[in-house]
This record gives structure tokens, C-alpha cells and sequence, in this order.
DNA sequence: AAATTCTCCTGAAGGC
DNA sequence: TGCCTTCAGGAGAATT
């Protein structure tokens, strides 16, 4: 499930490819993804230079050369895209292919695979941030404009719990699930405890680790880019550092105690009943 | 306005 | 072994 540094990663990985190159052709085998793709409006793009690959909230966003158009891609929860040789076979739910031509190199496919297909991509004609999906989002959470007063102020008259509330993409992007439940293990806060209730010095240390966790992940995804090309690679989901996520009846890495598992805000919650209060 | 529930989909896991 | 059921989850839409 791509939270934000696996989107960042992909990204990352993409852009030495995509960025330079012309987008020669854009095929799609299945459109039905979580909204229609409109086939034309993505070949509109084809002959268009790239100029850069980047990410708002889960959002990679493809940019051209003298076009206000971009190509918005979200991986949903089981999306991934790789770089591969134009003559590599097509596997099963490869929903869409961007043909590259690389400079200098040749002709690249990127793919887009998504089991599940809760991802989209879409052609945008507007300016980025006016686009309805990413108009009303919050600030990034590794930004500045994130930090603890502005979280203790959307905080403090919520009756929701603090993990609904972080994983608002209103109030801050990129805090899905996963890094919900790491970051609140981290600040030692009960995900269930309700928002108007976090002070504003436990916010400062929520923010500290939700900074932490996910710059973490970040750099630990920067080690898997060497699969992102190969054809069995990984899109890297960084499981293997979590401390609480998955971890039901296991000891907590603090103090011992069997972590608990627990439904809030609709998904399954992970935490330490001696390490968060 | 805010909070909650519903919805899309496939594959993995568990039960029998 | 194999078929069935259950569940997971991002996030916008619908509902309360």
C-alpha cells in the first residue's frame, strides 16, 4: 500500500528517466481504473518534451515543455510503475504504457500495473493546485507550513481520534494507514484519544515523528531504487521497519507489552497500551 | 460543518 | 487439494 515515501520513491525513480525524454506513445489496455482514463486527452500529451516528474500528497505529476498540461498518476493501494525495455512482455493489470524516447539512450516503457485499480491518471488542463482533487488538500508533512501550532490548531476543536486527524489529507497529506500508527507509537499518543484533547506540546512531538518516520522511509526507499528498474523489483514498501503496524500480539521493542490491534477511524490500528497514553 | 459510512477491486489468508 | 468466505485498504462520494 504506497503511502507517501514509496509514491516519493517511484517519483524519484521515474524522474531520470521521464525527465528530458519526449513522450512518444501512450497505450492503455484497461481504463476502468478509479475514474474513467480518457484515452484522447492522454495522447494529446504524445510528442510533448517532459520536464519533470513530481509529487503532491500521493500524486506523481508529470510536467511538459510549453504545455500547461499534466499528467496526474495515483498509485492507489496496489499501483506501481517501472521503467523497462520496450520489448519486456506485458503482465497482467499493466493498465497503461508511456512510451519514451530517452535521450541519448533510446526507447523506454514506463508502466503503470495496479491489481486492485483504486489508482487513476488522468490528463489535467488546469494549474495543479486548482485541480479538484488537489485543491483542498493540506500542507505536505515535510514542510514547514506543517508544524505543531498549525496542527494543534485544526486539533483542538476536533472530536475526532489524533489518528483520523492525521490521516485527513484537509489538515496534512501523506499520512496514510501505516505511518498513522508509527508516528503515534513514536510520540507515545493512543491513537484513540481525541484530537481536542492533544496539547499543543504532544502535537510538537507528533509532528517531530511523523516528520521522522516518513523522512526515514524516504531514505530507506532510496536503497530499493536499484529494483526499480529490474522486472521482478519491488516497488519497495518498507514493511520491514515498522514497529507497531502488523505487529497484533507481538512485543512492543519498548517495554514488552503484546502490541494491540484495534478498528479506528475504519482501518486497523496498532499500538502500545503502556508506551501511549 | 463535521463525522461517519459506503464504494470501487483483487489477491492473500483462513476455514472446512 | 480446492472451493468458498472474509478481509485489507486510499480517498472521494454519499449519507447522517
Amino acid at each position: 500500500m504506497p503511502e507517501l515515501p514509496e509514491v516519493e520513491t517511484v517519483c524519484r525513480g521515474l524522474a531520470p528517466w521521464m525527465e528530458g525524454s519526449t513522450l512518444q506513445q501512450v497505450r492503455v489496455h484497461n481504463s476502468a481504473l478509479r475514474w474513467p482514463v480518457q484515452v484522447d486527452e492522454l495522447q494529446a500529451l504524445e510528442g510533448l518534451k517532459i520536464v519533470q516528474v513530481w509529487r503532491r500528497a500521493k500524486y506523481c505529476l508529470v510536467s511538459f515543455e510549453g504545455s500547461q498540461q499534466v499528467l496526474m498518476l495515483h498509485l492507489g493501494m496496489s499501483g506501481n510503475m517501472r521503467v523497462l525495455p520496450v520489448e519486456e512482455a506485458l503482465q497482467k493489470h499493466d493498465h497503461i504504457e508511456l512510451e519514451i524516447n530517452v535521450a541519448s539512450f533510446g526507447k523506454r516503457v514506463v508502466r503503470f500495473n495496479d491489481p486492485r485499480r483504486f489508482g487513476c491518471c488522468l490528463a489535467i488542463t488546469e494549474p495543479v493546485e486548482q485541480h479538484k482533487l488537489l485543491a483542498s488538500l493540506g500542507p505536505e508533512p515535510l514542510g514547514s507550513a506543517f508544524n505543531a501550532a498549525y496542527l494543534h490548531a485544526h486539533a483542538r476543536n476536533r472530536k475526532i481520534t489524533i489518528k483520523s486527524l492525521i490521516m485527513d489529507g484537509k489538515v496534512v497529506v501523506g499520512v496514510g494507514n501505516i505511518y498513522a500508527s508509527e508516528s503515534l507509537h513514536m510520540a507515545g499518543i493512543r491513537p484513540g484519544c481525541a484530537a481536542n484533547r492533544v496539547s499543543l506540546a504532544r502535537c510538537e512531538i507528533l509532528v517531530a515523528k511523523i516528520k521522522r518516520v516518513l523522512s526515514s522511509a524516504i531514505e530507506a526507499g532510496g536503497t530499493t531504487l536499484n529494483d526499480f528498474t529490474q522486472s521482478d523489483g519491488k516497488p519497495g514498501y518498507f514493511r520491514h521497519e515498522l514497529r507497531v503496524y502488523g505487529r497484533a500480539g507481538e512485543p512492543c521493542y519498548e517495554c514488552g507489552t503484546l502490541i494491540t490491534a484495534r478498528i479506528i477511524a475504519q482501518r486497523n490500528t496498532f499500538y502500545c497500551a503502556v508506551c501511549q497514553t
